[in-house]
RNA sequence: GCGGACGUGGUGGAAUCGGUAGACACAACAGACUUAAAAUCUGUCGAUCGCAAGGUCGUGCGGGUUCAAGUCCCGCCGUCCGCACCA
């Protein structure tokens, strides 16, 4: 072996292997039915700038799956695309004076260079681009059929707004309750805005969870929560001073009686006047409308009123009156943006009430209480028990009380049995320019108007300026105005974008029909492709965009669009890439790049040898400079030896900690697997026909192959990867310890070597293609089925049973397998260890599973 | 605050069903080759006691179920993720 080929030159082998691959169309996915397809998709990238190591991740286990099932023989629609609409290239055009169109298209032409380097067997015929009219025109009709089907709808609702800028803010840009460029503080303002009626399949997107059964748990479990299905009660309460009702809405009806106080949020319309006339009142409203809209803002605060003065009476109890509080942990999203306040059994209401001294009057008894003697400890009692100190439901359970409460309000017309739900309508406007244009007209005699079909797309106009705040879209002198489609009259367009979250809800339909010109897709087809069989990303997914799509799908099968109502039947969620971090004394942070290693707890600079903290291994953000540059890592080593390791340490769905170490490692057996398959004598002699039989070490080498195969299709299919590549290694370590160089021993070498490649396909593509074509092979190992594993092959002719002693290992047996239980229990008695621990002695008890272990009690 | 997950050697992790804990790697250490380094190869590698044979302990902590628990149940502790205008 000379000095060039002792090492792998994966530059131009990785550059050979992706040309014959383009130029053999390899992985162009054909629209004909009669094939059995698999969908494998990827949650596309946002273009920012340059791809990192979670796309990396991401799209190499997407890649795997996808060359395992083409291997096996599928149809196989692997696609990418861009999700190019978004707040960071407005973001870039206020910073950089660029154009959000120039910068996002660059940005897609780099990392499309840099994806391709990876060797990923996409389809690139099928790329698509959200924020190109070819693309959003499509959902622009959508929403004029959803519009006419009422599953969208215009209503007022709030938004962050920083009174410098003049501009809404996304919750990201709220820091600490001010914007993030002025340092303003943020005030909520109430803006006329589209929404869509997800909430009408609130019911069908619950219960049809449970027949997502290739999803992950955790990710039901959050969607169901986040859908939050309730059943409950609205209670009106009528207000003392004329006669109107605060209408609640409540899950503890039961608890009526225990009630102490209401509560309202601070844009519930009640208090709408009392803040123009109490500067207390007007004070508060303005301290909680500085939290901000997020959910988490508010319900992390700490929880204040302040009573309005307004008094209402107790719909079961009209004598009793109730103070009304506006309380900053009322959401006005929720329920009716009102509750009556039960301290005694609900955390949150007995915080409350300790804190503005109001009664605690306990009306649920624990099981098992005298309830004359009962009195609340410094908790309040969530529990199930007894109805007590309520009148006429004394004695009821908690579940017969809610009926019974709900029966007596809806006999007194003072409310009625509901349910309700935590999911809110969906949002869809923003007041930005780089989104889709909302394609409606705003008619002053006819009201809003669709864009008509002949008139669309509405397309994005180029020449906009960034240098004043609010929407481009908005200020552009001539776009906005048009004559109305309806009568003709001047008229002014929708200046509001979409959420960026709506053209992700259907990219991946659009991926199996995505040059057709005249419609967003062809029906057959994609009924045809969908659902998508294998969806993976992120699990910072989990509610917003798989509800979101799983809600598209529905609303576009009801408009005629297409017949599947989920769209993913397969989803895996991946873990985070990770990296250590490197801090100076004076709190700096240090890229890996920038530093050097003196030892397992030690780093300095570079230069000036200043010593570096090493902290844990986080996520890997701009902010902590923790991050590894793909690129880099490709051109030292290679997009196989990147894939492999993203592979190989830990199981995809757990974060992954990136280190050189790991790497070099990968790297290193990558060029192991290079030298160990180059031997032209194994494989001339593994292409001859194959021995009549085979001595013991040949045979067994035959079966740790063989085994290798079984073990890594299953370990595919269940998305073990890491445990794949484990046993890959295995199986490269049985291959350099065998000796035999002759005859049938050769054979069985070539044979093992020649498995070696075909598993190692999925994982590193191009090494795998350069050793199958140095095998003799005159085909692409792309276009080779998976192998099959000799089921005689896997079954092994001795056992090790373990033999315990009180549960505690005390030796072994290598048995012939499937031995009869007296047999076994008999060679276990038969230890030495055993013997001396029995003491002659006979044995209680004695448990033999079979093939596995013998327990034998004292 | 609400919701969801995770916790095993120095490190990443492995352990279909409750059945030999630590596969496969990384790091470290020792050795071979080399003028030297790199690369490569060989060996050791949970803790502890012991010359050894072997013993004892050990899967975040405290309990429980079982012949048998990393795995099941109850209660804690710690870490991470999501929370509706980031994508």
């Amino acid at each position: 072996m000379t000095e060039e080929n002792s090492r792998y030159n994966f530059l131009e082998i990785e550059q050979k292997w992706r040309s014959r691959w383009d130029e053999a169309q390899s992985f162009k996915a054909s629209n004909d039915p009669s094939i059995k397809k698999y969908y494998v998709l990827e949650m596309f990238p946002y273009p920012s700038g340059r791809i990192h190591m979670g796309h990396v991740r991401n799209y190499t286990l997407g890649d795997v799956v996808a060359r395992y099932r083409r291997a096996s023989g599928y149809n196989v629609l692997h696609p990418m695309g861009w999700d190019s609409f978004g707040l960071p290239a407005e973001n870039a055009a206020i910073e950089n004076k660029v154009h959000p169109q120039k910068w996002t298209r660059e940005n897609i032409a780099t990392m499309k260079a840099q994806l391709q380097t990876l060797g990923l067997s996409l389809d690139w015929d099928r790329e698509i681009s959200t924020c190109e009219p070819e693309y959003y025109r499509h959902e622009q009709k959508m929403f004029i059929d959803f519009v006419k089907a009422g599953l969208a709808y215009r209503r007022e609702s709030w938004v962050n707004w920083d009174p410098v800028e003049n501009t809404v803010l996304a919750n990201e840009q709220v820091i600490d309750g001010r914007g993030w460029r002025s340092g303003a503080l943020v005030e909520k303002r109430q803006l006329s805005q589209w929404f869509l009626k997800i909430t009408e399949y609130a019911d069908d997107l619950l219960d049809a969870i449970a027949t997502l059964d290739r999803w992950p748990d955790k990710v039901r479990t959050m969607q169901a929560n986040w859908i939050n299905r309730s059943e409950g009660a609205f209670v009106s309460f009528k207000i003392a001073e004329n006669g109107e009702s605060l209408r609640v809405f409540t899950t503890r009806p039961d608890t009526l009686f225990g009630a102490s106080f209401c509560a309202v949020a601070a844009n519930h319309p009640l208090v709408a006047d009392l803040a123009n006339t109490n500067p207390e009142i007007s004070e508060f409203i303005a301290e909680c409308n500085r939290l901000g809209t997020s959910e988490e803002a508010i319900e992390k605060a700490e929880k204040k009123g302040i009573d309005t003065g307004i008094r209402v009476a107790h719909p079961l109890n009209p004598e009793q009156l109730l103070p009304v509080y506006i309380a900053n942990f009322v959401l006005m999203e929720y329920g009716t943006g009102a509750i009556f306040g039960c301290p005694a059994h609900d955390q949150r209401d007995f915080d409350f009430a300790t804190k503005y001294e109001l009664p605690i009057t306990p009306v649920v008894l624990p099981h098992g209480s005298d309830p004359d003697n009962y009195a609340l400890g410094d908790e309040p009692f969530v529990g199930d028990g007894t109805l007590f100190n309520s009148g006429f439901m004394d004695g009821l359970s908690v579940e017969d009380g809610k009926r019974a409460a709900i029966d007596a309000l809806e006999k007194n017309e003072a409310g009625e049995g509901t349910v309700t739900f935590r999911l809110r309508d969906w949002g869809v406007s923003r007041q930005r320019y780089w989104g889709c244009p909302i394609p409606m007209i705003h008619c002053d005699k006819c009201g809003i108007v669709p864009v008509p079909d002949e008139d669309l797309p509405v397309t994005l106009p180029e020449d906009v300026a960034f240098d004043q705040p609010g929407n481009p879209l908005d200020h552009h002198p001539t776009w906005k105005h048009v004559k109305c489609p309806s009568c003709g009259g001047d008229a002014v367009r929708e200046t509001d974008t979409f959420d960026t979250f709506f053209e992700s809800s259907w990219y991946f339909a659009r991926f199996c029909d995505p040059n057709n010109s005249d419609v967003a897709f062809d029906k057959d087809i994609v009924d045809y492709w969908l659902p998508v069989d294998q969806y993976i990303g992120g699990v910072e997914h989990a509610v917003l965009h798989l509800l979101y799509s799983r809600f598209f799908s529905r609303a576009l099968k009801q408009c005629g669009y297409l017949e599947v109502s989920e769209p993913f039947d397969g989803l895996f969620t991946q873990g985070m890439v990770c990296h250590e971090t490197y801090r100076s004394e004076d709190g700096k942070w240090f890229s890996p790049v920038e530093i050097e290693r003196v030892s397992q707890s030690e780093a300095v600079t570079l230069d000036g040898k200043e010593p570096l903290t090493i902290g844990r291994s986080e996520k890997m953000s701009k902010s902590r400079k923790n991050v590894v540059d793909p690129e880099n890592i490709v051109q030292t080593y290679g997009a196989d030896t990147a894939r492999l390791f993203m592979l190989s340490d830990s199981p995809p769905d757990r974060d992954l900690e990136w280190t050189e170490s790991g790497v070099e490692g990968a790297w290193r057996f990558v060029n192991r697997v290079w030298r160990l398959a180059s031997d032209p004598a194994v494989s001339n002699a593994f292409n001859e026909n194959p021995p009549a039989s085979f001595n013991k070490d040949a045979l067994a080498l035959r079966r740790v192959a063989h085994k290798a195969i079984d073990g890594v299709t299953g370990d595919i299919e269940r998305f073990h990867f890491n445990r794949a590549v484990a046993r890959i290694r295995e199986l490269s370590n049985a291959i350099s310890d065998f000796k035999g160089l002759e005859g049938d021993d050769i054979w069985a070498k070539g044979e093992a070597i020649q498995i070696l490649i075909r598993l190692l396909a999925p994982m590193t593509p191009h090494l795998a293609e350069e050793l199958w074509a140095g095998f003799g092979s005159e085909s692409l190992l792309v276009d080779t089925p998976w192998p099959k594993a000799d089921s005689e092959l896997l079954a092994d002719d001795t056992i090790t049973i373990a033999v315990q002693v009180n549960g505690k290992l005390r030796g072994t047996l290598d048995l012939t397998p499937d031995m009869p239980k007296a047999d076994v229990e008999a060679a276990a008695l038969d230890l030495d260890a055993v013997k001396a621990l029995l003491g002659g002695g006979e044995p209680r008890k004695v448990i033999v599973v079979p093939n596995r272990i013998v327990n034998i009690v004292v």
